[in-house]
DNA sequence: ATATTTCCCATGATATCCCAAATAATCCCA
DNA sequence: TGGGATTATTTGGGATATCATGGGAAATAT
């Protein structure tokens, strides 16, 4: 299974044009998927992903009662999405729609996060990584229990 | 799966005339559909379809007891459809009736929530975005399962 | 005849394509 | 192990194509 794992940093040019990292794209490569982005429905920032994950999304709707609250939530997240075309460098336009709702300027975090990946205006990114781990410390880790592959704070390797 | 996705606002000029977005288009136009809107029977918004989306509430329709109020209502949305003629450049012309019911003025936001769309007056469609998002934010996100591990197109297997 | 719709072409804005430069990562051999 | 060379990746800019929009003319209806 191959997954969004790290963070990039790339540039977004004065014609909105952002690459996608090169190991991002290689995911969506192997398995010949299209890329989609869509506005975080909680945080300032923008989700990217294959499309099995819109496609859970649609389907959840047609078999939800469209009156409810939470249908109208997840078409505001199919509102939002759009399928990124790339340029033959690996490039995408954001749309100012994006560009505002996560308050990006001239550069852009990418976050992998396993299945799918953030992009965060960088200092935003960073505050909220400190945080995060500042309440680690006072209070403790999550319950969740990872196997073997768990890694001790401190460990720094992977980062680039 | 191609899908309706994204939002999309254009200007409807002062013959009626709206573009239907160039990515809605093509969606239709692969699969040969003719383009229908009828009136939402919950909102005050046009929905947009291709004829599979009204051969589903034609279906509903047959298989529900005839007097129930439930047929009245299915055959409402039937009723207040027509099927839109789109010019050379993928234009449509609106009826004073469309118009009316969605309350449109000067610019018309299209947006795709998956295999249909909806077009809204824009001030009234930020609203309730914003509705959306706030209730996201405070009640957590609908219980969607989308932690399934990832299968490629194509694999059918039923494995978690 | 008058009003409305349909067809056609023009235009500006913007996205896309294509090629080149700059930067960063990797390799290879001394 | 170091450092230069090679390759991969990101970034920049000009040319081209696409799209939304506007308006005139032809066709159709009232």
């Amino acid at each position: 299974m191959d997954l969004f794992l790290s963070t990039f940093e790339n540039r977004i040019d004065k014609k909105g044009r952002l690459s996608v990292p090169a190991p991002f794209r290689a995911v969506l490569e192997r398995r010949r998927d299209p890329l989609y982005l869509f506005k975080s429905l909680t945080e300032p920032c923008l989700e990217g992903c294959g499309p099995e994950r819109i496609g859970q999304i649609v389907d959840a709707i047609d078999s939800m009662d469209s009156l409810s609250a939470e249908v109208a939530t997840l078409q505001t997240m199919l509102s939002s999405a759009q399928e990124m075309k790339l340029d033959g460098e690996g490039r995408m336009m954001l749309s100012g729609d994006f560009i505002d709702f996560a308050e990006l300027d001239d550069m852009a975090l990418f976050a992998g996060i396993g299945r799918s990946f953030q992009i965060w205006l960088p200092a935003r990114y960073r505050e909220r990584e400190t945080a995060a781990r500042s309440r680690a410390r006072t209070d403790g880790l999550p319950s969740l229990r990872l196997g073997g592959a768990h890694r001790p704070p401190g460990d720094t390797d992977g980062r680039r």
